[in-house]
DNA sequence: TGTCGGCAAAGACGAATTGTCTTGTTGTCG
DNA sequence: CGACAACAAGACAATTCGTCTTTGCCGACA
């Protein structure tokens, strides 16, 4: 029931210094992260909130902890565009039974895009287009296809 | 810090509801979401709780009442699209400072599309594009300003 | 060798959320 | 009136989240 957990604010926090670093000590994250108190006094507490963070995200999958060096080193194992595609995808399971195409379609009408934004778009358009030119002989558009594919609401 | 409430898993299905009766009581609602047990006994607590989910669903305004007639009537103030748009917006604002192209752009590289669907997608890019060919015209605020959209991340 | 600082692991915590359920109160209709 | 549905208010356990404390570990260095 519980829902594939979604990555938190403050996790995300840490996954962007991840993103940025290309791997990272917790003391490092935790810089980035609490800058101001640079010195070591209080800043006690807040490498152990980045630390459990960590964790958590281990948990979670979405990092992974190098434990040969001493500092252990933390990097993700999932880039920006694998986590905003799974979001994307949950929006589509919880609103249209797991198809995209009307969140695309909900974005294009949002309109809010410059014409290089929108000249790049047309482009990746034409290339989804030509793509399936090469693989479907007819191009039956009556049918369909059943692509439903529930993408599994599993989790 | 608390980050604009989420709709809950449970509060969906009533919206899911709304948006299929167009307006209906706790008690309507209640059947669609908890069939099986029919009789009135000890579906009691059921009713409470859609009753309750209603009552959030109010306070975040995603819904309203009308209490005129006995039996309260709720109906959604917000349509799939909005909601849609909603949680499209806060990944935006989440992932890519705001800036929604790189979301489509992920889907259209999802490529999970049926050649209807890639028709579809094609003329509303068209659309699009060619609705900027006017611009000449227009001194209103539709200027390429818009732009980023800082989009405040709170509430 | 001894102790000192940074790192690690475990867990406690309070606040908040979520779905459910109980209990009273109120209104309506036969 | 009396029964019964609708309603309001809140209690409840379970979970989550960010934070913080505690305790132990390790290697470095005087």
């Amino acid at each position: 029931m519980a829902r594939a957990r979604d990555v938190t604010e403050a996790e995300l926090a840490v996954l962007q210094v991840l993103w940025e670093l290309e791997g990272a000590t917790v003391r490092e994250i935790t810089d980035r992260i609490y800058p101001a108190d640079s010195d070591g006094s209080a800043g006690n507490s807040e490498f152990a909130t980045v630390q459990k963070l960590c964790e958590r995200l281990e948990g979670k999958e979405l990092v992974a902890a190098d434990r040969s060096g001493r500092p252990k080193r933390y990097r993700a194992t999932v880039d920006r565009a694998s986590l905003t595609e799974r979001k994307l995808q949950a929006v589509a399971d919880d609103l249209h039974q797991g198809s995209v195409t009307p969140l695309v379609s909900q974005l294009l009408r949002g309109g809010k895009f410059s014409p290089d934004e929108i000249e790049t778009l047309r482009s990746e358009v034409e290339q989804l287009a030509s793509r399936r030119e090469r693989k479907g002989a007819s191009a039956k558009r009556t049918g369909k296809s059943a692509k439903k594919r529930g993408r599994g609401g599993s989790r």
